[in-house]
This record gives C-alpha cells, sequence and structure tokens, in this order.
DNA sequence: ATCACTATTGAACATCTGTATAATACACAA
DNA sequence: TTGTGTATTATACAGATGTTCAATAGTGAT
C-alpha cells in the first residue's frame, strides 16, 4: 500500500543559520550551499534520520526523498553513502540494537552490584529513559515486519535475541545460585522477556492504559514471586486439557 | 521503501480448471471469461486475499494488483468493491479480529465451567489452532503499524484491547472470588495480558525458541501462582532504586 | 592561489502505486 | 430467447518510488 503522509511539512525548510553564517553574509564572504561532511558522520545523521522517518511514517512511508529531506540534504546523498534503502534500512537496524543494548548494559552496570541488583536495575532501565519513548515502537515494528520478510534481518534477529535471553538467563542462574533455589531457568528467562516485552508493546501501543511504574513493579512481582520459590515451569508438563 | 517481492509467482495463475468446465469445453460451450459472484462473498474473498498478502510481503508489499493477483481477479475490482485499499485494509483489520475473538470465545465456551477452567481454556486456544499460525502475525504488525499512524485505526485498537482485557479482568475476579483472593485484577490482567502477548509475539517472530506447550505452560504457572496467593502488585507501589 | 579529490547536488529514468472510467459479459428475469 | 442490471475487465492517468549519472562545489593539500 502506498505511504499517506501526514501534514506536508516534515522537517523546517530552512537550514540552521549560525551566527558564524551571518557573519560570513555580511563580511560578503561566499555562502556554501552545503557543507561536506566525514562520511562516517553523514552515515551517522542518515541513520538516525531514517529511525525518525519509520518512527513517524512507518516502513512504507520511509522513502529516499522522506529521508534525505529529514537529514536535509539531497536525494542522491543516500545512494552516495548506502548501497540502498535496504541497506539503509537494515544499517538503522543494527544502529538502534545498539544503541538500545549499550543503555540496558549501562543501566545494568550502575545497579548495585549482587545478581538481584543487576536484575532489578535491568527492569527498571526497561521502563525509563529512551526506550519508554513511544516512537521506538514504530521503529521495532518496522523490524517485526523485516524479521518475517527479509533472510538477513531474520539472521540478525536470531542472534541477538538469543544473546538478549542468554544475558538474562545469566543473571537469573546466578539469583538462584545465591538462593539455593531450582527452576528451569531457561523458561524463567523466556517468561522474563515475554512479561517485559509484552508490557512494553502494549505500553507503546497506548500509553494511557497503564503507567511504566505499574509495569515496573509488574515485573519487580514476578521476580519477587520467582525469588520467593514460586516459580516451578517444568520442560515438558503437559498442558491441561 | 518500495516493496520487494521476493519469487514473482504469488499465485497459481491458470484459473482452477472444474470438471464441469471441461464438459462446458467438450460440449462446445461457451466459456466464461469470469464469474459473477454476490458482492458479499466477493468481499470476504479480497478481505482473505489480503490477509495473505499482508502475511507474505507485508503493508508496503500489499498493493491492489498483488491482492488483485492473489484473489484471481482484476486490480479493478477492488475498487469496485471497497473504497480504496484504505478501506480495504482496515476491513481487513476488523475481520481478523472478529475470526480471532470468536475462535477464542469458542474456546472459553468449550472449557470446564468454572472461572478457572475458562481462564485455562483460554490460555490453551492462545497456543493452539489458528493463532499459531506465524502468517498472523505478519497481519498483525501490520495493524500495530496502523495504530500509530492512522487515527481511526487506534480508535479500533484500543476499544477492542479495552473489551479483552475487561473480559480478562472479570474472568479474574471470579478467580478472586470463588477462591476468597485479594488482588490488583486490574494488574493481574495486565501482568497476563502481557505474559500472554509477549510469549505469542517471540513464537511467530522465531518459532524454534520454544514449544507451544512450554508457552502454555509457563502461562499456567504464572496461573497457579496467582491461585496460590502469591501475586501482590499495588497500585502505586514505588519501584525499588 | 591553485589544484585535486570527492562529497553533494539535481534532474532524468523506468517502474510501481492508487484511482478513475469506459467497455465488456455474466447471470438472472421475463 | 431476449433484455436488463451490474459485476468484472482492461486500460489510462497522475503521482511516487528506487536508482542512475553527469555536473557542481566544498575542502584540504600543495
Amino acid at each position: 500500500m502506498k505511504a499517506i503522509h501526514g501534514a506536508t511539512a516534515l522537517v523546517p525548510e530552512r537550514r540552521f543559520v549560525s551566527a558564524l553564517f551571518c557573519q560570513r553574509l555580511l563580511l560578503t564572504e561566499r555562502v556554501p550551499k552545503f557543507t561536506r561532511d566525514l562520511p562516517e558522520a553523514r552515515r551517522k545523521q542518515l541513520i538516525e534520520a531514517t529511525a525518525r522517518c519509520l518512527a513517524r511514517f512507518g516502513l512504507e512511508g520511509t522513502t529516499v526523498r522522506s529521508v534525505a529531506k529529514e537529514a536535509g540534504v539531497s536525494p542522491g546523498l543516500v545512494r552516495h553513502h548506502f548501497a540502498g534503502m535496504r541497506d539503509l534500512v537494515t544499517e538503522t537496524y543494527r544502529w538502534t540494537i545498539r544503541e538500545i543494548g549499550a543503555g540496558l548494559d549501562a543501566a545494568v552496570a550502575r545497579a548495585p552490584q549482587t545478581p538481584e541488583g543487576r536484575m532489578r536495575g535491568f527492569i527498571d532501565a526497561s521502563f525509563s529513559g529512551p526506550l519508554l519513548n513511544p516512537d521506538l515502537l514504530g521503529v521495532w515494528i518496522t523490524y517485526w515486519s523485516l524479521v518475517r520478510t527479509d533472510p538477513e534481518v531474520h539472521a540478525i534477529h536470531a542472534e541477538v535475541y538469543a544473546a538478549y535471553r542468554k544475558n538474562l538467563e545469566e543473571m537469573l542462574k546466578a539469583i538462584a545460585a545465591e538462593r539455593k533455589l531450582e527452576f528451569d531457568t531457561r523458561l524463567a528467562s523466556l517468561a522474563f522477556t515475554a512479561l517485559l516485552d509484552g508490557l512494553w508493546l502494549e505500553y507503546c501501543l497506548d500509553s494511557r492504559t497503564f503507567t511504566p511504574t505499574e509495569a515496573a513493579t509488574t515485573v519487580h512481582d514476578w521476580l519477587d514471586s520467582l525469588i520467593a520459590g514460586n516459580f516451578k515451569a517444568q520442560r515438558g508438563k503437559p498442558v491441561a486439557a
């Protein structure tokens, strides 16, 4: 389906006019029509512009022209720095993953360095800061869509998500060892991520339903229950008819 | 971004050749180039074709032509039965919601008619049958995308999801009354839906990570814990630093 | 200053999109 | 069989899309 952009104006048409710029004008110096940038810096600008477009318009509304407009450059530049739109979106995927992962890792590192402390830091970080930005869901939905369509993105997803859950499983194992608990850490990490992601998804879809604090409380309570020894999932337990 | 369709062939080009058709040919009767259908029937065919396209190609790959091809009709027919692509996709949204809702309601009705029995029937139905079809996620992702973009779809979502959770909250209240438990049913239904939806999402994204049985077991265990009195979420409880 | 490099632009291209519309022909009634 | 309504087709159209490419002009080196 063709994209239906909302309002026409996406980004201020005029370039940013700095003091230096005005000074140049007064001194009748040459006014540059554009500024050159190192490829690395320009790539980052384009990636961030792509993320903003994905958040606002979804994959269908993220085009060479909308990204270029958002970044304040000409459409041709996109193809100069990336192999194509497909490449640009995939790179934006990788970039977003790294950003979020780094943020979570930092939160865990800041938390009290006990097994439980790290886990609780992870929970709180999941419902605060940049992860609570509903726009992030717009970007993430695109990735889910691509995970289903694009084999390359699917491979990236499988790898990243396995590491994500393995990391959590290690934390849960540490808690189990510390508290001398016995439970299936694989299923526990599965339940934990499902609860966390489900709450995050629902909050981003409609933030009026509950507060981030309530979401965090819900997961903390789940962890309380786990620590109290109430998690008893066993692999292969038959489902009630 | 423009859609990148996979293989060229989406649907068999040749129409279905029935025995009756061959008989007509042998008898040198007139061979109809197309068959007429009641608008209602044709609308349903187009809606189902749209759902298949959404599942395979996502929103960007679902076009007037791909839907028409999938349904085995000419592109013009789409506009004859629907106001436009936007209308067709929205109707497909409504249709999918009704299908799933009816399936879940039927499963609940088949279950043992006790508060707990209905709840467990709901859980099992969520991880069996048509809901386990990973293609459904492809359709659902489209809706999430539209919920963020289209105010009309957002309104539908808010309404449907509120009813969905209210229904679950009623079931939880019945359990609480039966077992004489005291817990915040709103937060409990929130946690339940988050756990359920999170597991469903992850399974559809990568079905090799765990089995549907394990997913159902996880939710059943959560319910066990609730019934055992371990759910103690209170509204406004401060989050641990 | 001048030069060389290349980041950047802007327009052109074929293709795909949703929509509009005239022509067609199926199915049913008389 | 003939006539009628309309479901259905086929084509046309303007606009949007990804990509290509020659021309331009910043920017640092000389």
